[in-house]
This record gives structure tokens, C-alpha cells and sequence, in this order.
DNA sequence: TTATTTTTGTGCAGGATAGTACAAAACTTG
DNA sequence: CAAGTTTTGTACTATCCTGCACAAAAATAA
């Protein structure tokens, strides 16, 4: 493992990178994010990375390899960002702080209508890739996890009744995630996904 | 508008077709359903419709337009069959039959995953074609509007109470099938996507 | 049987695309 | 300053892919 951050020796031997390796994967991740894997070619890449084809390779293998790595990313990027708003003292602004954050993602700054990364671009890899499949299912559980995790700090915090369901609940606060990234990607406009975001959190909770 | 099938003035002049156009679109159909647009190759959709390139090209146009056509169809067939099975008589297995249409479909034969042609394949496309996305929308809001419509009759019926709003809870309803379809393409078993769909419908409806 | 019409099937041309070879460039070490 | 090391950039090859041209095939009509 390199590390050319930590440590006094300075800067090993050869010519140094032009690139910076994280960045160059966020921006391989935006490319990706506009028209998935068999839509985007290699030169496509390069430009938006500002790296030729040799040092594209050298980086992250071939194209379904830095598909593979952008994905991962995301899913991390991803969980982190919703675990950060699903730690609100209470549930519903938990909630509704996640789907906040997630609709400020899904629905791009300028008239563009990203969506979610996985759902919009793995979920066609996934029939025929059985490693993106596992990615886009990973993704999924993971988001239910923290959901359910959520919920049950709620019920242990007097908000939520015993009776109910975590996993269950927990799923469908996943649903409205879900319906929140394809009705992005469908062009509905940030405001109407808002508006069912929060409805969907008074529905779940009863309240 | 040609019609072979109507009138006894037999067939027309001419060398007649090899195929079917009807199953020929099935079969695209379920090829683009595959991969999606940009992952399937006029080779793949020959040799599934077994056809010969010119005679795709004549019959539908190129391959976009026959990923259009495909995607118009498969909207279409999905809202009647939705349709048919949200007439039950009683709101719950109105909703619960219209889900466990969906995951037969969404689950597949074999062990495959084929998922909604729409939320699978459409998703990518969206966001660089305005057509492919304005399709998207479109099957979406359908989707809402039956579900809303069914809601209304309930309400009629005297099964919901007035005060519901059926739009949201349309969308709730939709926000389900949308999990479903995504959860089935990523590979969960309909055994465990029925016990999602039941619990969603028990929670939607204050059961 | 001959002309006409429409479809089929082979085959091809032009262009895009993935992946790599190789020399020049940039930097460190002795 | 010379040798060694790694990256860059250009250029290339081989393959895949789309869309179409053209002749043979299969039917009807006269």
C-alpha cells in the first residue's frame, strides 16, 4: 500500500502522477452516473478525468473495474451521508433528514436529473454481472440496516410503540428512498419529491 | 394501417413475413430487458427475434425505436394487468394480487432476476433521452393514478376512512412495487419479496 | 407463364471502441 | 550530471457494431 501522505521520505522515485486518484474516481463516477457502464466509452472517461487511456488502465484496470470501484465508493459515500442525518435526536426529522439529504443528491443541481447512481445504472449490470448484482443488493441491505437501527433506537427512546415491526418499517422507509431516486431520475422536480418525503415519514409513523 | 387479419380479400402481394411482428417485439422485448439499450446489439435482438437485420429495420426502425416501442408496449401490458388485479373486490387483496402479479413477473422462471423492464432498463437511458424518460414518468404516474383510483373506491366503498389523503397514499403504494422491482433485480427470492409485499400492504392501510 | 411486389439473407463499408506498444517526459538517487 | 524509475501522451491494432446495398426467394396478378 503507497503512502505518499504519511512518513518524511518525500516523494518516491519516477515521474509523479498529473492526477490525483480520488478525484479522477469521482469524476469517472459522474460519468458513469450519466449513462452506466455500456453507455460511457473510454474516451468519455479520459475527458472527464483528464487522464489519457494508459494511465486510466495503470489507475483502475479496465472499464468494469472502475465501474466496480465507483460503485463501492458511492455505496460508502452513500451510507455515511445517511448515517449522518439518521443520528437527528428524533425519528422524524431522522428521517426526513435523510430523504433532505438524499433528494439534494438525487435531483443535481441544474436542470440535470441524476437520481441515485445504484438504482439508475447497476440495476442493468446487475442481471448479467453477478458482482454488481451483489453490489446493488448490499447497497439495498445496508440501507435497511440503518433504518431498522434507527427505528429501534427510537423504540428504546419511548417514541415508537414496541408492537411495531423494525424490519418491516425499515423496509418501507428503503421504499420511499427507492421511489425518491427513480422519480428523480423520471424528471419530477425536487419540490413534489419533498412533499412526498415528508408525507411518507408522517404515513410510516402514524402520525 | 395494414390489417391481414380483418376482411376476406386474403393476403397481400408480395414474398410474405417470416415473423410474427407481435412476437418479434415480445422477443426485443425481452432481450433489451436483459441488458438495456446500450448493452444489447442488433446481433443479440437477430438472433433472438429470428430475424435478419434489414427486416428489423423494416419492421420497427433502428435500434432506439425498437427500445421505444418495446418500452410503450411493456407500459401498456403492465397497466392492464395491474388493472385487472386491482378490481378485486376488497382493498387489501386488491393491492396484495397486484403485487404478487408484479413478483411473478419481476422474479422470473428460473433462477433469473429480470426485475421491472422499466425501473431496470428505462432508468439509464432517462437521463440522457427525454423520450426514454418522459416514458419513465409516464409509467410511473399511471401506476399512481390506478393506485389512487382503487383508493378512492375504497373510500366510496366505506373500507378507508374519508380523511386519507389517496394521493400520498397512491404514491406509498407505488413507492412499494418500486422496492419490490428493485429488491427482485437484485436478486432477493419471491418467497421473502411476498412477506415485504403483505407487511406493506397490513401498514398502508392501518391493518 | 411472365411481370410485379414485397421480404429475405448474405455480405459489406464506415465508424466507433477497447485495450496496448513505445518513445518522450519528469522526477529521484548516487 | 548520469542512471534508474515511473508516468504521460501519441499512435496503433483488432474487434465490434450499426446501418444499408443488392441479389435471390416467395408470393400475387394478369
Amino acid at each position: 500500500m503507497r503512502d505518499s501522505t504519511k512518513g518524511g521520505s518525500g516523494r518516491p522515485p519516477g515521474r509523479p502522477r498529473a492526477y490525483d486518484p480520488e478525484v479522477a474516481l469521482e469524476r469517472a463516477t459522474e460519468t458513469f452516473w450519466r449513462a452506466g457502464l455500456s453507455g460511457t466509452t473510454l474516451d468519455d472517461l479520459a475527458h472527464a478525468t483528464a487522464m489519457n487511456r494508459p494511465s486510466l488502465y495503470a489507475a483502475f484496470g479496465d472499464k468494469k473495474a472502475m465501474y466496480l470501484k465507483a460503485l463501492e465508493r458511492y455505496g460508502e459515500r452513500g451510507q455515511v451521508a445517511i448515517e449522518q442525518r439518521l443520528a437527528a435526536e428524533r425519528l422524524p426529522d431522522a428521517l426526513l433528514g435523510a430523504y433532505r439529504a438524499a433528494i439534494a443528491i438525487y435531483a443535481g443541481s441544474d436542470g440535470e436529473a441524476p437520481g441515485c447512481f445504484l438504482v439508475s445504472t447497476a440495476t442493468v449490470e446487475a442481471r448479467t454481472d453477478p458482482r454488481v448484482r451483489a453490489l446493488l443488493a448490499e447497497g439495498i441491505r445496508r440501507v435497511d440496516e440503518m433504518f431498522a437501527a434507527r427505528i429501534h433506537r427510537a423504540v428504546d427512546d419511548g417514541e415508537l410503540d414496541d408492537a411495531v415491526d423494525a424490519v418491516v418499517l425499515a423496509q418501507l422507509a428503503t421504499a420511499v428512498l427507492h421511489t425518491l431516486a427513480l422519480r428523480a431520475r423520471a424528471g419530477v422536480p425536487p419540490a413534489t419529491l419533498e412533499a412526498l418525503a415528508s408525507a411518507g415519514v408522517r404515513h410510516l409513523l402514524g402520525l
